[in-house]
RNA sequence: GGGCGAAUGGCGGAACUGGUAGACGCGCACGACUCAAAAUCGUGUUUCGCAAGAAGUGAGAGUUCGAUUCUCUCUUCGCCCA
């Protein structure tokens, strides 16, 4: 018999669907749409197996819903802005524009081998002018709505490299290519108004059905929302500040208070510009980075003030007032009143300058001589030592009446914090889009006039090692509109802002005008589907979230809140890991297998150590090539795999052993087609039974659940059961027609996950039937003879054969004439029945 | 430290709303084909036991005729936030 021979099968069948458009979609209001989407990728130069993952599961579902009936959009695009081609361009000399060009043709062909049903005439790429242009659109219209904002902020600064850092090329305090001790800087830069969402963002995650629980819980935490109040401190020494506003989550602990912690950018500040002490202390907060982990793992610095702030309940109470690195402006109001009792941090600032404890929450297994010595209580308990608290249940009743009493004296009010901040969008880069604004002489930002837009990004032969090179392009940077002289903004946006609405892009690629056509938005949003990585489900989906009430507001035509119905966060993809007796990372290339052992392939005599299965890191050296599998064993071989072993929402082990078997399958159900195609041939006159039938029904609803409920390991365990039953019953003298009614259909089960190999069978056998997914016969889902469980004190000690729906009555004369049983049941009483329809009986002696 | 989740054979994993634990795959063992090997096909494969049988879903309790599934306590691991 022959075999399959997937690479000119595979070969045929995309040039099939290239050359037909099979996947190209248009409006079809007659259709019910599906948008089928799955995070698109960064075009580093090759895919790896977490992308064949994500978009194998995606053109699973694609094609499923497809095949149901539904006009699909399942487009594909490249989020092509971002450092990686800054810095490739910087080590090889060339520009970041040629070098995207090109892994974006590599990584293209490579999707396509992958056989994905892709409408690739919508394809955008989000470092072309034809795109970022609307984006520089969306950014002056929020702009004008005031959704746009500059201030100074923070950032990590490599001094040598002259460049600011993003946290992640941040390590161990030092720049990561410098290895420079980074520095905190000022900046004036670009926000996005985020907070001002912040209630909307999180109350609409509740609508958000379709989404996992995790994510909403994490989006949740990340929006923090936290009540509190804010306290007034009065000063007690001092003819220049009167008062200071706190934040506190815990005004129940006030009278726990033992000092008052600023940033040395609160205003308060301004007292001290001139002493040379508290000019280096600042110096040295600077030395920490902006990271919130930064910050708290910090050592806890103070710089005490001459300043004593009153406790406002009790004015006989004065604590002494501190600059301390652990407090930010950006949070609260840039000061916080210390409770060493009850919080860790302000302990260790206590016991470091010796300052008070006092304890005033006690746990309840404590009595009123509990005191903290060198750890916080920050549990529930019982206020105490807090005069007019004392009693209070902690935390249910102390905050909210500590609230009514401040409220009440006018010295605080209840206040609703968010821990989200605003979204800082500017990033002193070259490869980003530029940001539409220009400053006149006097520094003011003004908007590009709309029809000198887009702002395109000036092209440079090659990119100075250091600082950012859109600043040195005076040509560029300098323009003259109506004679007066400007300059341009020079940073260029966070590539978050490119990818929050490439969804509204894929709706309408083409359209000149704007970023998208109101009419084709309204058909095909939301995403009805979203697939990706779980490592987004907070900064990317967060900003995306807001970009659509960004959008909507103030706006009567766009009113899309919330873009993605559903989402999915596949797992990742993992592999063993080798290291060589040096201790050195080994990959899998270098690797032999000999008689279940595993050796250096050029040094056959050293073992290889093995170690855990981790997700696949260019690091440990424990990569797979997809192109090199996809070579070898076919795309279908390998969509097969990377489903069946494991839930796509969990990781996933790749192993050779299993891609192996994947594509032994392959060649199994071919043998099997050209079996059935011959028994077809023969066209018996009488059916054997039904069984067939039967079994193919049950077989679709299985596969419809499956796909349903993204169990898509469950469809390859049912795609191999139903391989062994027509393997077993197939040469049962089935006729023509039923063998062919039943047979189509499964084949056209197989199209969502091994395309090619389906739609060569389909082709092949020329069936003359429309290709839709089978629906089946709730009818004949049952069988009509079944075994009963028949249990005696709950445990399992025969089945029994039945007819489907047997009562009780008839079930039990049967359990008391099988043999099995009378040794259970002679002599005995029974005291009572547990009848389980079709399913099991108990009998309790 | 807080939040969320998970734990089932040698391994990845099945088991619908409490009803036959271990589907399906990998691995392994044995057999067939072969001079031989590979490939392929077949059979078996939770543990203990020759067997009858017993035990068994991280540990311990509870609810129930019946618990992988529900409740409580604990252990370990993962993710997120600090």
């Amino acid at each position: 018999m022959e075999r399959y021979n997937f690479k000119t099968i595979e070969e045929k069948w995309q040039s099939f669907w290239e050359k037909n458009k099979s996947f190209s979609t248009k409006i079809d209001k007659s259709k019910k749409k599906f948008y089928c989407l799955e995070m698109f990728p960064y075009p580093s130069g090759k895919i790896h197996m977490g992308h064949v993952r994500n978009y194998t599961i995606g053109d699973v579902l694609a094609r499923f819903k497809s095949l149901q009936g539904f006009n699909v959009l399942h487009p594909m695009g490249w989020d092509s802005f971002g450092m990686p081609a800054e810095n490739a361009a910087r080590q090889n000399n060339l520009d970041p524009k040629t070098w995207t060009e090109k892994n974006i043709l590599n990584m293209k062909s490579q999707l396509k081998k992958l056989g994905l049903s892709i409408d690739w005439d919508r394809e955008i790429s989000t470092c072309t002018p034809e795109y970022y242009e609307h984006q520089q659109r969306f950014f002056l219209q929020l702009y004008e709505k005031g959704l746009v904002y500059r201030k100074e902020q923070y950032v990590n600064w490599d001094p040598v490299d002259q460049t600011v850092l993003a946290n992640e090329q941040v390590i161990d305090g030092k720049g990561w290519r410098s290895g420079a001790p980074v520095e905190r800087k000022k900046l004036n830069q670009w926000f996005f108004n985020i907070t001002k969402f912040s209630e909307k963002l999180l109350n609409n995650l509740n609508i958000l059905n379709e989404w996992p629980n995790k994510v909403k819980v994490m989006q949740k935490n990340w929006i923090g929302k936290s009540f509190g109040c804010e306290v007034n401190f009065k000063i007690d020494n001092s003819k220049d500040i009167k008062e200071i506003k706190c934040f506190t989550t815990r005004p129940d602990t006030l009278f726990g208070m033992s000092f008052l912690a600023l940033s040395v950018d609160h205003p308060v500040a301004k007292l001290y510009e001139n002493d040379e002490k508290f000019k280096e202390f600042k110096k040295n907060c600077s030395n920490t980075g902006t990271t919130e982990e930064a910050i708290a793992n910090a050592e806890k610095l103070g710089f005490k003030t001459e300043l004593f702030a009153i406790n406002p309940l009790d004015e006989k109470i004065k604590v002494p007032i501190y600059f301390a690195n652990f407090v930010l402006m950006d949070y609260g109001f840039g000061a916080v009143f210390g409770c060493p009792g009850h919080d860790q941090r302000d302990l260790d600032f206590a016991l470091k300058y010796n300052l008070k404890v006092n304890t005033v929450v006690k746990p309840d297994n404590e009595d009123e001589t509990f005191k903290v010595i060198d750890k916080a209580y920050t549990g529930s308990g019982t206020i105490f030592n807090s005069s007019f608290l004392d009693g209070l249940r902690c935390p249910e009743e102390s905050i909210i009446e500590t609230i009514k009493h401040l409220e009440k004296n006018k010295i605080g009010t209840k206040q609703i914090n968010f821990r989200l901040k605003d979204w800082g969008v500017s990033r002193q880069r070259y490869w980003g889009c530029p940001i539409p604004i220009i400053y006149d002489e006097h520094g003011n930002p003004k908007k590009v006039p709309e029809e000198m837009l887009p702002v395109k990004l000036p092209e440079v032969e090659k990119l100075d090692p250091t600082g950012n090179p859109l600043d040195k392009l005076i040509n560029w940077k300098e323009v003259t509109i109506d004679g007066k002289k400007y300059l341009r903004e020079t940073d260029t946006l966070d590539t978050f802002v490119d990818s929050s609405w490439y969804f509204l892009r894929f709706c309408s690629p083409n359209e000149k005008k704007y970023g998208f056509n109101d009419e084709e938005i309204k058909y095909w949003m939301p995403v009805d589907q979203y697939i990706g990585g779980v490592e987004h489900a907070i900064l990317h989906l967060l900003y995306s979230r807001f970009f659509m009430l960004a959008l909507s507001d103030k706006n009567e035509k766009f009113n899309i809140e919330e873009p993605f119905q559903g989402l999915f966060t596949q797992g990742m993809v993992c592999h063993e890991t080798y290291k060589s007796d040096e201790g050195d990372w080994l990959s899998p290339d270098e690797i032999e297998t000999i008689n279940g052992q595993k050796f250096e392939k050029n040094n056959r005599s050293k073992k290889v150590i093995i170690g855990a299965s981790e997700s696949m890191s260019k690091s440990k050296k424990n990569t797979i090539d997809p192109e090199k599998i996809i070579k070898n064993y076919g795309a279908d071989s390998a969509r097969l795999f990377i489903l069946s072993d494991s839930p796509p929402e969990k990781d996933v082990q790749w192993s050779d052993e299993g891609i192996a078997s994947s594509h032994k399958f392959i060649q199994k159900l071919w043998l099997l087609d050209q079996k059935i195609s011959s028994e077809i041939s023969k066209d018996h006159i009488k059916d054997s039974d039904e069984k067939l039938t039967k079994y193919t029904n049950q077989y679709l609803k299985k596969m419809t659940d499956n796909l349903n409920n993204f169990s898509y390991n469950k469809l390859i365990a049912n795609l191999h059961e139903v391989y062994s039953f027509l393997n077993k019953e197939i040469l049962k003298n089935y006729s023509k027609k039923t063998l062919i009614e039943n047979y189509s259909k499964i084949l056209i089960t197989m199209i969502p996950i091994i395309p090619h190999f389906a739609s060569e069978c389909l082709e092949k056998n020329n069936f003359k039937i429309n290709i839709n997914w089978p629906t089946y016969d709730e009818t004949l889902l049952f069988e009509d003879n079944i075994k009963i469980v028949v249990q005696i004190n709950g445990k399992k000690r025969a089945l029994v054969d039945a007819k489907r729906d047997i009562e009780e009555s008839d079930l039990i004369k049967n359990v008391k004439q099988n043999n099995d049983l009378k040794k259970y049941l002679d002599g005995k009483e029974l005291s009572k029945i547990v009848f389980v329809k079709n399913k099991l009986i108990n009998i309790i002696l």
